[in-house]
DNA sequence: GTCTCCTACACAATCGATTTCGTGAATAAA
DNA sequence: TTTATTCACGAAATCGATTGTGTAGGAGAC
């Protein structure tokens, strides 16, 4: 059996109670010139009748959805999915529905997803761009059309837009400067594509720690990899050791990376982090269980997808107050074993 | 700047080109009974001037839209952001949208979400149940009114309806029978809440696999929690440790589970896999980053959303080949240090 | 030249909720 | 009793795309 039931509809509900369908419409939601029993009586039959306003027709005549458009590379990332669950979670409160796709790293398929979910006249958009993108242009027309949008993450360079996210320089120089303070004089870095505004700014944050503790630079301990991934991680960290230019502190930008150090580490019998201290970042549930606890710092992602919506809502809504055009939320040092050398 | 431009629509690019509003719908989709030069005028207009079907009229006048809901427990667990990654990706090639929910395991959450998103008038829901959840109008609701349903590994007892899933009896056979070939006499189980369909099946598994290798089961050695998360591995192992009961196998029904059990036996200098070898479930990331790898039952996440969001379309078009009531999909023995013991 | 048949469109109803503009009746004020 | 107000509700247009039905105009048949 396909057909689906008809749906009860303010008509219905009009007719059998015979008062007008704009009675019944203003009656649901208490508008104030409906007498109180008139009220009382469609709220009554519309519940009898399993009444389900409908959401179409509402919005066609409102112009105007209730859903958020989420566009982001993957879902299925431990940073991206708690970010999702942070808007979703703020979204579902607020009443509003989430829509998510995931461009899969690719800007293809970003084009084809923004095009599609502007197509579904979305509220507002959220934003993480592919690794690939370098042309706002499906962007930039959404934010034209007066759809808000915000940016999480991974932002763009040009866009003068809203954005929702960690101080990565400072970030990246805290985690630096710790690993300077457990005694570290050379330090490798793991780092990714550097046309990423947030692996620049990264390694910016590297850079000036180094130079502000007198620290020179060595440019062989410095890894920029499009695909920065366990193996990555490994394969640089192998090669240090082997090059003669062993580190003895290795700031990862990426936890995974920084896991797949530790491992060419343990393979090697290298002390962890005696011989080398090594910090991660975005405190990924990884840091908890490999041995030795890896130090990282941590990332809200679910705080930022809160964050997120609420700026959403705020820039879809002129009656409330205007949301910053930059939100930065606190990270925080998390300290494990993989970076805390006793006797510092 | 607040206002939404307003959009372009048929009777726009039929004023224009002095034609009515029916035949530039038509010709926006190659209707027979249109000219080829009209079909050609309109849609080179289409494109000149931005056009974009509004979906909320379309769908309003078609009476369906083009989402599909999906309703699970949490959005950021590893196999849950995997599910949503694989019917998302299937999803936008069949053209069709995504709208997620999560309950995080509240009843009254996803009573909520349920009705939210059969108001908005979805064209099918993928459902994974709440731990809480034990009755199930919510979703019989929205079955009978002809929406099609489907379950995926979190199914509830009674309801006839269509399911993806593993076959979870025959899957925790398997990974009790590698114990055993390994050697195990007494293999404790880290189980999930029996009330839920998945744990009570797994458990099933276990005690077979154990009697058809004449193993007498010893109900000490087998945990129900309806918490199962690291921290009861961690307590149960040593609980068993403690009160003489010592297992010298351990089948966790939950990847995480098994990390908890693997914590305690490092803590308490217990040797993995020679004196216990330990199996988890799902294949988690960390089964491959903790020490000494993980032994598990891989489990196609993403695969069964795919599935999933199939068997809904076929479901929901009655031209296509009906889907099948349940769908098994396989699993694999995934065999790593923890349970690998030389000389079997 | 008249009639039939297509071809290629136009017309108008429809989907269901919202909202503007009224209007009749009851009450209050004069 | 008459006029002004307020109250409670009705009529009808509207949002934009879809689709069943209707109809000019030309081609072809006789």
């Amino acid at each position: 059996m396909n057909k689906r039931k008809k749906q009860v509809t303010i008509y219905d509900l009009a007719t059998e109670l015979k008062v007008a369908p704009s009675t019944v419409s203003r009656a649901l939601k208490d508008h104030s010139s409906i007498g109180k029993e008139t009220i009382a009586a469609v709220k009554e039959l519309a519940r009898k009748r399993g009444y389900r306003t409908n959401t179409m027709a509402s919005n066609l005549r409102k112009q105007q959805t209730t859903t958020i458009g989420v566009l982001v590379p993957w879902i299925n990332h431990p940073f991206i999915s708690n970010l999702i669950a942070g808007i979703e979670a703020e979204a579902r409160a607020a009443g509003y529905e989430v829509i998510i796709s995931q461009s899969q790293d690719s800007y293809e398929n970003e084009v084809a997803n923004a095009r599609a979910l502007f197509s579904s006249r979305i509220h507002a958009l959220i934003v993480s761009l592919a690794m690939e993108t370098t042309h706002y242009d499906h962007i930039t027309e959404i934010i034209q059309s007066g759809t808000p949008v915000i940016f999480v993450d991974r932002i763009p360079w040009e866009i003068e837009g809203y954005r929702v996210m960690i101080d990565n320089f400072s970030t990246a120089r805290v985690a630096t400067q710790h690993l300077i303070d457990q005694g570290c004089r050379r330090i490798a870095l793991l780092g990714g594509a550097r046309n990423q505004v947030i692996y620049h700014e990264r390694e910016s944050g590297y850079r000036t720690a180094l130079q502000e503790n007198g620290i020179e630079i060595d440019e062989r301990l410095i890894l920029a990899s499009g695909q920065l991934g366990q193996e990555e991680g490994y394969r640089f960290t192998r090669h240090l050791f082997d090059e003669n230019l062993a580190p003895d502190g290795l700031f990862s930008t990426m936890d995974i990376a920084a896991v797949g150090a530790m491992k060419y580490a343990r393979s090697a019998g290298i002390c962890i982090p005696e011989q080398l201290a090594v910090i991660g970042f975005n405190d990924d549930p990884v840091c908890e269980i490999i041995e030795p606890g890896l130090s990282s710092m941590s990332h809200p992602a679910t705080e930022m997808g809160r964050k997120a919506l609420q700026q959403a809502l705020r820039l879809a809504n002129p009656k409330k107050p205007p949301p910053a055009s930059e939100v930065n939320l606190a990270t925080g040092l998390v300290i494990r074993a993989s970076s805390l050398r006793t006797g510092h």
